[in-house]
DNA sequence: TATTTTTTTTAGATAAACCTAAACAGTATC
DNA sequence: GATACTGTTTAGGTTTATCTAAAAAAAATA
């Protein structure tokens, strides 16, 4: 049985060795878990005797399969939560990350069980981003994001990449949720930026980076 | 701000100065907790640093006014899960306790106030046990146990005393739950059971110690 | 290739929550 | 009132997760 803070140290491994690198690194677990390098090697230490990761000194770690089925299990908690806090409890989608922080820990897997029947075995939590079953399996889709798309393309807004307040504030104010239609009107090769319609009512424009960070399907 | 254990000290503290002793020893409190005695005093100073406790050495402890009132967010905390697992997910109400005693430290004070919304803002747990408001406030409420009562009287059942499995399972069976309606047909003074109808449609005979462990108002 | 810089690890410390064993305080018994 | 017993506290040690500072390895640069 693993603590929190082991817990939370695979998240960030699975997380990490998912967006980019193969090996992860001292600094960037560091950065990811707002701690020191010097803690991060005794922690990945203890993670290798636990056999829940693969870990030689100097080439990074990565999560063992045993690992990467713990944190996607806790992963799948985070995101039954944020779907309990979203449609029953009426949280907005930019309040629920740190209740589902400390929520994806409760150790009960009667609890999960019967929450997943109550919330109607939700697919997706309310970023878009997929749930996975209890034995880590994900119900898999084809998406894109907005960025990479051509001009006349229309596609349904299914995630979002970046999950901070900043963003989902953003997408509020010009009227994008998940589920929103968009059609990409223009493509502005100078920097990037697109002319869209949302749910062929309001046109707007939006950045590259903007664009980068919504997936369509 | 309270450890997860400081506030489960404060917590059976509080529990054992409201049952019996006006201070609370630090065996009992090693027993409550299910550790030594070495380790209550040391926790106890810690408390008492913090001023959420009265303390003086071989004096036992009490809660200070400031405790009291963390101790009552924790049971309401406690109780609104309970609600939540029984009303919500289908927990049996002997199933709810340990999984109660990991949410009931989840800090969020949002996150309460919208569960206790969603729940009707229910004044019982599902063993009746009153839910304090934010301040610490109980709603009052007269009750009286079943084995009180006269002849003729009606009641509904708002608690029982005892939480066991044994007993909850035995009103399972004879269909007696919280909300069940209760009419006292007649009491056998030789033992003191009494023959009862509950909802106005079943009628039984249960024994005295059964009627000392139902509340009714 | 030698040197500098960056990254990573180790060494040694700290705080929280616990433990055992020993000392001390308070109470009961003779 | 001295002695024994029980209850409580202190002393010293352990584990977990963290830290800073220093050492070691790897990578980058001259």
């Amino acid at each position: 049985m693993l603590s929190f803070v082991e817990e939370n140290y695979l998240k960030a491994i699975y997380h990490l060795s998912n967006s980019g690198a193969e090996a992860v690194t001292t600094n960037a677990l560091a950065e990811e878990m707002h701690t020191t390098p010097a803690s991060v090697s005794d922690m990945v230490r203890k993670l290798s005797k636990k056999e829940v990761v693969h870990y030689k000194k100097y080439q990074g770690v990565n999560v063992s399969e045993e690992g990467k089925l713990i944190a996607l299990r806790v992963i799948r908690k985070h995101r039954l939560w944020e779907v309990f806090l979203v449609q029953k409890l009426d949280f907005n989608w930019d309040e629920v990350h740190d209740v589902a922080e400390q929520l994806e820990h409760i150790k009960s897997p009667l609890l999960i069980q019967r929450l997943d029947e109550f919330l109607g075995f939700p697919k997706y939590d309310p970023h878009g981003d997929p749930i996975p079953d209890e034995n880590g399996q994900f119900t898999e889709s084809k998406r894109e994001a907005l960025s990479n798309t051509e001009t006349g393309t229309t596609g349904v807004v299914v995630a979002v990449e970046d999950s901070g307040t900043a963003f989902l504030k953003y997408l509020d104010k010009v009227g994008i949720s998940i589920g929103s239609k968009i059609t990409v009107d223009d493509i502005i090769e100078f920097d990037g930026s697109m002319d869209i319609t949302i749910d062929q009512k309001k046109s707007i424009t939006v950045s590259k980076t903007v664009a980068n960070n919504i997936w369509l399907a």
